[in-house]
RNA sequence: GCCACUUUAGCUCAGCUGGUAGAGCAACUGAUUUGUAAUCAGUAGGUCGUUGGUUCGAUUCCGACAAGUGGCUCCA
């Protein structure tokens, strides 16, 4: 007899060998009906996998992450057995859940594969999900793995063999396909019983470009219709709220064929966003002890050899222009120019810290296949700012960068992010990173105790610092699931180096200061475009290109539409009177749907009382107030840049 | 840059197997003067992304290019 041990600090005694399947039927049939996986020990197993010893027993129904992985993880064998069928003679890479679903790599030959061949591929997998054959697992030594994939001519499963240590190989067999598979997988194919395939990708065989491309199957499973159509309408919804889409419903900006891909045309509406941004960051920095400075859009090709950019991030700027001899490039970054404006001056550490500020403009070549929106573009205009400082200034002068950025994120009510603080490598000191081991170690661990300090939940992520220090980005998703750095707040022991930045200190010696590149609002492309997402297109008052529309009942009304108007207007409120000859319903829900935060409505009884009706966007009448009062709450509204009323 | 797909009116989209295109909304004109998410009627609007080819004939079939979309790689 072996001891079961479960979650709540139960124990049973079952026989030896006993599977996880006939635990959960022990407890009751429907347990057993429902249950996918168990976790064994620690470890996720298949249910019909036996026991043989003292165990701690988890049962995992849908609901549990690992349950959904392995569901997942087990429907891409179901369509690798629908693909093996319908494509003989196609080899597979790997097939793993990911976050919302799973695929599978394979190498199709000198096929190809379209939208119609998923809708067969789906009917196939519908017929053998049906047939509701068991995901056998077999243990097999290393020598007959190798036979059996060399007869196959399968070098993309030998290849992962190689890898693998004997007595550690399993085989997962359902129906008529076998698959070299770690596990675990869900009792049979009968449970999957809606599933849909999303989409044909490509990706480089083990991620790297050199490499040959196998095409990428993604699909997405789950236990019934119910759960599966609730999906599809949750992906429909966040379409809805995609800024590709707001942008081109609200006006907020446009592209155009004839000025080239990437570059961002902002219209009327999106200007008048970018400008509020601006007016909060010129606000914010004045306040923290910033400068502005505004600098050109190019420079000569010596200073990107100084600055070490050049020819390394070549292929990421636009192919230089050359004017009497000299090559000019756009620049792609802010902050050469910037020391060249530290360096102007000569600096006495009385001067520091120095801080220079900029919404500069950058170029940067993205690849093609890169570009997307506005959240990737070509050109784009950075809240950008350089902190130049003494060693004894940075921490405090880094906290102080923190903090601006848990404001902003206040201001904008943004929650879901993840600050990912990148690390160097030792081993690759004087590769990639600059060889200052001892300056790493500092400073990582001063950054890594500012974000300790400001209780921030952070992860930590090994060699993807900068080459000149560490740094923090704050990581967002969009709408479709793409991550994104939104901001980022760098640490360079480096570049002032290069630039021979120096400072005098209080004795007189020459020193090279730190710097610190910080960008807590992005890029505005960026930034508006996740604002668009964030906010599914309903920006605050503050922000919203027309704050307020009034709506006359009737064209007899429009004189007093007119006032209201130039008495708003006065007090710095975006207004607009829609004076078409359309009903009141009409007016009301084009508006709506423009997400103009406040609707005046004006007729008769309005006039005669001196007020107006005020309407909300999204939430419906909220009664009538003389214009007096509406002005003071809206303008409390926008002066406090609330998010929400 | 790589793989796949897409591109028809300002927008959203129809258009069977090749015979030079249609709807709704928007726009414009007129009527209507309206009370909290769509008033009615009329008019105008397209070299069917560009460019080669096949064909008597191409929006439709094939190729190239461009842009976009979904991924991959990249994002100092």
């Amino acid at each position: 007899m072996i001891k079961i041990s479960f979650p709540d600090g139960a124990q049973r005694e079952y026989a030896a060998g006993t599977t996880a399947y006939d635990i959960a039927k022990s407890i009751s049939e429907g347990l057993a009906r429902k249950v996918l996986a168990a976790v064994v020990n620690g470890q996720v197993w298949d249910l019909s996998r036996p026991i043989y010893e003292d165990a701690q027993l988890k049962l995992l129904g849908w609901e549990e992450k690992e349950a959904k992985s392995t569901f997942w993880h087990s429907t891409a064998h179901l369509m690798a057995e629908a693909i093996e069928s319908m494509f003989p003679g196609v080899k597979f890479w790997v097939g793993p859940p990911v976050d919302n679903g799973f695929y599978y790599d394979i190498d199709l030959g000198d096929r190809s594969i379209n939208e119609e061949d998923l809708r067969r591929l789906e009917l196939k997998m519908a017929e053998l999900a049906k047939q509701n054959n068991a995901f056998v697992r077999k243990e097999v030594p290393k020598a007959e793995a190798l036979a059996y994939f060399s007869d196959k001519g399968d070098q993309y499963k030998l290849d992962l063999l190689q890898n693998l240590e004997d007595g550690k190989i399993t085989f997962y067999t359902q129906g008529e396909f076998t698959d070299l598979c770690r596990g675990p997988h869900i009792p049979h194919t009968g449970l999957i019983k809606a599933f849909r395939l999303t989409n044909i990708a490509g990706a480089y065989w083990k991620g790297d470009e050199k490499n040959k491309m196998l095409t990428r199957v993604y699909g997405v499973s789950f236990p019934s219709q119910k759960e599966l159509d609730e999906y599809l309408t949750l992906l429909e919804e966040a379409k809805k709220r995609d800024h590709r889409k707001l942008g081109k419903e609200l006006g907020i900006y446009t592209m155009d064929d004839d000025v080239g891909p990437g570059l961002i045309m902002w219209m009327p509406n999106g200007t008048i966003i970018i400008e509020e941004l601006e007016k909060l960051a010129k606000e914010t920095e004045e306040e923290a002890g910033y400068h502005r400075v505004v600098t050109p859009h190019i420079a000569k090709e010596s200073m990107y050899l100084t600055s070490g950019h050049l020819p390394y991030y070549a292929d990421s700027m636009y192919p230089p222009m050359e004017l009497e001899g000299e090559k000019y490039y756009l620049k792609a970054m802010n902050c050469p120019h910037h020391h060249k404006i530290f360096a102007a001056e000569p600096k006495s550490y009385r001067d520091l810290p120095y801080r220079i500020a900029e919404y500069g403009t950058v170029y940067r070549y993205e690849q093609s296949g890169e570009l997307f929106g506005l959240m990737r573009v070509r050109c784009m205009h950075m809240n950008d700012a350089h902190i130049y400082c003494s060693k004894e200034q940075f921490e405090q002068e880094f906290r102080a960068v923190n903090d601006m950025y848990l404001k902003y994120f206040r201001i904008f009510g943004i929650d879901k992010y993840v600050m990912r603080l990148s690390l160097h490598s030792p081993e690759k000191l004087g590769k990639k990173y600059v060889d200052e081991p001892q300056l790493w170690l500092e400073t990582e661990a001063m950054v890594r105790q500012v974000l300790i300090d400001s209780g921030i939940p952070y992860v930590e992520v090994q060699d993807e610092a900068a080459f000149y220090g560490p740094k923090i980005d704050v990581q967002i998703y969009s709408v479709i699931g793409r991550e994104f750095t939104l901001a980022t707040n760098q640490v360079d022991f480096s570049q002032g180096r290069s630039f021979k930045l120096q400072y005098q200190t209080a004795d007189n010696q020459s020193e090279t200061p730190l710097i610190i590149h910080r960008a807590p609002l992005g890029t505005h492309e960026r930034f508006i475009g996740f604002l668009l997402e964030h906010y599914a297109g309903k920006l605050p008052v503050w922000l919203a290109p027309q704050q307020v529309k009034i709506l006359p009942i009737s064209d007899k009304f429009l004189d007093y539409a007119e006032a209201v108007k130039k008495q708003l207007k006065a007090a710095g409120v975006r207004v607009t009177i829609d004076d078409r000859s359309e009903k009141i319903g009409k007016k009301i829900r084009d508006t709506e749907l423009l997400k103009v935060p406040y609707m005046l409505v004006i007729g008769e009884k309005e006039v005669n009382e001196g007020k107006i009706s005020v309407r909300r966007q999204g939430k419906g009448d909220a009664g009538a107030m003389p214009v007096a009062e509406f002005i003071q709450v809206i303008s409390r509204e926008i002066a406090n840049r609330s998010s929400s009323e």
